[in-house]
DNA sequence: CATGAATGAGGTTTCATTCAT
DNA sequence: AATGAATGAAACCTCATTCAT
């Protein structure tokens, strides 16, 4: 993200190095971090063996950029919503909506990703988990924080902010999943995202009737 | 389930399935299938590394016995909280509830078999996975029975049951698991199962103000 | 062999050792010392795994003795043959019928006796090997004696005895391993032997021609 | 046999392998399968356990490289003596030179050959027996065809050819054996060869004398 | 820089033997 | 005497990492 100015050299290590970040998130999305080898990696990267460790120290290395770089990316997409929307709903809106795009679109990077994140990853204890945990509370934060202004506005109904905040990302990132995983055909975003959004906004309950207190 | 008489030995002999299983599964559960070693469910059982293969023909049995036990309940639960409830509302409550009490006293247990139904095992491909996910689907096939019938008694709005199914699924079991991944304390169920459901009944939206349509 | 008096236990005890061994001796014929299993012998046996200690000390005690079974026939199927016969045509084809008998009706004890005495038997190094070769070198010895007296009757060429018996040995066990692997139908004994003595005796050469020198 | 030209690599790779199988085989000959171990192959090789693995993909496979070396060489063997002999008499000659000669040149491999052959293996079931089994039969082919041959001629007597065959196999192989596991001192394969040939070919019995009809 | 051969620690599983019942 | 549950040593094989070329 930092824009720096950058030798051939460097540009060229960068782009070999995410060459086999590439190769390498297919394999751990669908056969996790320790049924992964580095020979399937480095086949799949169409490099030997031994250059890969020129790229990265160790094979959690390589698993590690790979959460590193969605974890950046998570936080950027939201703070991107945040700043381009005022109330809650169009946040929400727009927020999601980017979110799907991008997972939609890293498919299997955000697999590994979310497997950290929900303490799910178990093959693997990754030194700079604490890292990626506090980066991804910005996420839980700038929810909270947008709960919160919605509360004063009075748009929403006096429910706990953080509660609201974490209820939302364990709302909507399984159902992200759940899209990726199973969908054969292409996702209608627009779509998905009304469902999803219509029924936190709003419920399910007919409102013509009485409902539980 | 099915009662038999059992004799002693036959009754031993499950007790002492059961020891190993109690101490594999929260191996399973903090470190995923790979990286749990037989020498440490042994050491925890107190038994032998070979009398464990006494009682069962592989770790991967352990693990699938493990994934069966609480699959069969799993549907036990909202097959009983469906007899003995009527209106959707009380259903919800019902299962919710019993399904809370159920996984906070079979945390780890219930932590593998998630990620065994969400796709996101990785290290371990258990042979009757199809006869687990397929026995799994009884639970959605219910819960949208359950929508189908509240939508023609107009208790709720016209949204596809099938979506309200999955997304109520999709809803509650990352929540239960957040919750016992994450509290130190006693949880109150009453309250958080009062706050899940009267946001997925009634959503977060001011009623006073016009929403979203 | 040896007559004795034994009381009803003992005749028991050798009852069950015998049962035990003709259980083994079938699964050491096929898959060898190492492959056979002492639960295969047990359930083969009727007999709980714990109680083949109770006849046998060891795993290798059964294969033992086993072999020592065959070993003690082969000298007796010999000496009974070598005092029962004056030529040495008489004695052989006397010898070899009773040997082929013996063999056809202990097909399994056979073949492992022989991988053991031609060195053929690979996984396990028996205690008392020695005492089995030098017990059956009495074989070759008396092949030689009867080899010794038939050439000072002139009745045979002016062959090295102690080669003849070595030849003879090597010539016979192999074509009855052969006929007990191969053969499906019933064996006619006399024909094979026939067909072998004659060839031994004669030669194949056609005798009205000029042979090699 | 097949002439190529290789790379250094390959000629190097070919190298290491046949130190491995050269290592290996004498445990094999001396333990069998079962009991030669892994460690025990390395150490000889003088390479680590894993570097084993990059040139076999199991200790089955190395076993079953030795056998297919000495299969193949046996079916050339007997093949370059059909070719260069006339006579019956010659061709046995030279077929049994060369072969006693291979087999004095290759004495661990001939050992563990000939088990398998003799149905003598118990501890490993070669996944390419048959094939095995099924290339060795040429020899035996081949013999059946130079007998039939010679009784055309009327060089020998009326036997059937294909017993014949059988017959001569079962005598030359364990004569070779013996004289391999046996020997101590440098063998003279001329006279070893004289012995047997001029027993098969005109039998022991003194000519001079009325013979067993 | 690129390579891939070499390495050996570490894991699962088998099975003869013991021993308490 | 009969039993079979418990045991743990021993074996094969995998694979991340190193290092000489």
């Amino acid at each position: 993200m930092s824009e720096a100015i950058l030798t051939r050299k460097e540009k060229e290590r960068i782009f070999r190095r995410s060459t086999i970040m590439d190769a390498a998130v297919s394999f751990f999305a669908e056969k996790g971090f320790q049924a992964t080898t580095l020979d399937e990696i480095a086949l799949a990267a169409e490099f030997g063996k031994g250059t890969i460790y020129n790229y990265f120290s160790s094979k959690e290395e390589i698993y590690a950029a790979i959460i590193e770089d969605v974890s950046k990316n998570m936080v950027e997409i939201i703070q991107n919503a945040d700043s381009s929307s005022e109330k809650l709903t169009e946040f929400l809106e727009t927020y999601t909506k980017s979110l799907f795009s991008y997972c939609l679109n890293n498919r299997d990077a955000l697999i590994i990703f979310v497997r950290e994140i929900a303490h799910f990853t178990t093959d693997i204890y990754l030194s700079d988990r604490e890292e990626i945990i506090n980066r991804h509370k910005q996420v839980t934060v700038l929810l909270k924080k947008r709960f919160t202004r919605a509360l004063k506005l009075k748009e929403i109904k006096k429910y706990d902010p953080d509660r609201m905040a974490i209820l939302y990302e364990h709302l909507i990132f399984p159902q992200i999943l759940f899209l990726i995983q199973n969908a054969k055909n292409k996702i209608n975003i627009e779509k998905e995202i009304d469902f999803i959004l219509s029924i936190f906004f709003n419920g399910i309950l007919d409102q013509t009737k009485k409902v539980k207190s």
